[in-house]
RNA sequence: GCCCAGAUAGCUCAGUUGGUAGAGCAGAGGACUGAAAAUCCUCGUGUCGUUGGUUCGAUUCCGACUCUGGGCA
């Protein structure tokens, strides 16, 4: 089985120092498993690894697309497999290191997305029918062609209301029973997914912290060249958070105090629900800051683990 | 020193014609399988400042005290 090394946590909690000297330590190489940090020119909000802090090791999937571009699962997913292919071939272990759940889980398991295309009309069509009749409406095309998802789903949640009409229609296939099927999944690799987790009131503390860092490395710069560059409001990559909440206060929506206060909010509620991803998660093995205070500690606890799982030979 | 207004959930406040109380925000828990840093769901017991009094019963009425604003000296 291919070894695979993962090494995720909520953001702020301190995984990009941790992973470098992990990649050391096991000659491997990084590869990011964050949605925000494929993207270029986005380097302040994402809290982006620099070149110079990279001491040498190979990272994937940073940098890779453009800002203005669309990007999602499945081209991460196939990025990260040819990055991993690559990988192998040079006979070193794929680190996998980055805060969105999702993501790391659709490689773990080889989640399986249809090959079409998204049929964007069809997407908009249902924006359009839902802003007309109301999400209840929308709710109730699910509830005709499959009723468990209308039942998992809330009618408020349209976006995952039209994802699963969106399923049914390009392949014939009830939205319930391709989640069911893909649930079962067992993960073809020799893994080890470790979750970096800290006291929650110290992890608020440096994440308000690194949130007025940003501001004094020059967020609002950042944004506005983004914007310059042909970057808009509504698109993926502008709704990160720092990104959103920036544009708001360009807009004339809030002052720049109650934009930098929010942007402060929306990063802890987001650490919060990355911590109940990694929960429901199954064999996480979690690496708690307050047991391991020094990242020494951290990494030797990572390295005894890894030789548990014969991922590495010796400590 | 005097006068006035406050003192209720972590914060800002509402309320109880006397029967021990509720909103917003913050926060907590959860869902998630091609937007995921997205999107959505659920969750409110707190010496009602302290202390006497009236009362069957006081957080609510009355008195004193303490603290915080504001005003007058």
């Amino acid at each position: 089985m291919k070894k695979l090394v993962v090494l995720t946590g909520p953001t702020a909690v301190g995984k990009t120092s941790l992973s470098i000297k992990l990649a050391k330590a096991i000659d491997g190489e990084i590869i990011s498993a964050d949605c925000m940090q494929v993207y270029r020119n986005m380097d302040i909000g994402t809290a982006k690894i620099m070149p110079e802090e990279m001491e040498g090791v190979k990272h994937h999937l940073i940098d890779v697309i453009e800002p203005t571009e669309e990007f999602h699962v499945v081209r991460f997913k196939e990025m990260v497999l040819a990055a991993m292919e690559d990988i192998y071939s040079r006979g070193k272990i794929p680190i996998i290191c980055g805060g969105t759940g999702f993501y790391i889980q659709a490689i773990l398991y080889d989640i399986q997305f249809t090959q079409q295309e998204i049929d964007k009309n069809y997407r908009e069509s249902l924006e359009r029918f839902a802003d007309e009749n109301g999400n209840e409406a929308l709710h109730d095309k699910l509830l005709e062609i499959d009723p468990e998802s209308a039942e998992s789903i809330p009618a408020a949640n349209r976006k995952r209301v039209i994802r699963a009409l969106e399923y049914y229609n390009q392949t014939g296939e009830k939205f319930s029973v391709h989640n069911a099927r893909e649930r079962q999944r067992e993960s073809d690799y020799n893994f080890a997914y470790f979750v970096l987790n800290d006291d929650r009131e110290k992890l608020y503390n440096r994440i308000n912290y690194r949130v007025d860092k940003m501001m004094a490395d020059g967020l609002l710069e950042e944004v506005k060249g983004l914007l310059n560059k042909g970057c808009k409001k509504g698109m993926t990559s502008m709704d990160g958070i720092g990104y959103k909440e920036i544009i708001s206060y360009l807009d004339g929506e809030r002052s720049l105090e109650d934009a930098v206060e929010l942007i402060k909010k929306n990063s802890r509620n987001y650490a919060k629900r990355q911590l109940t991803w990694f929960r429901r998660e199954k064999e996480v093995l979690w690496i708690d800051k307050t047991i391991y205070l020094s990242t020494e500690d951290q990494l030797s606890h990572i390295l005894f683990e890894l030789k548990k799982k014969g991922i590495i030979d010796s400590v």
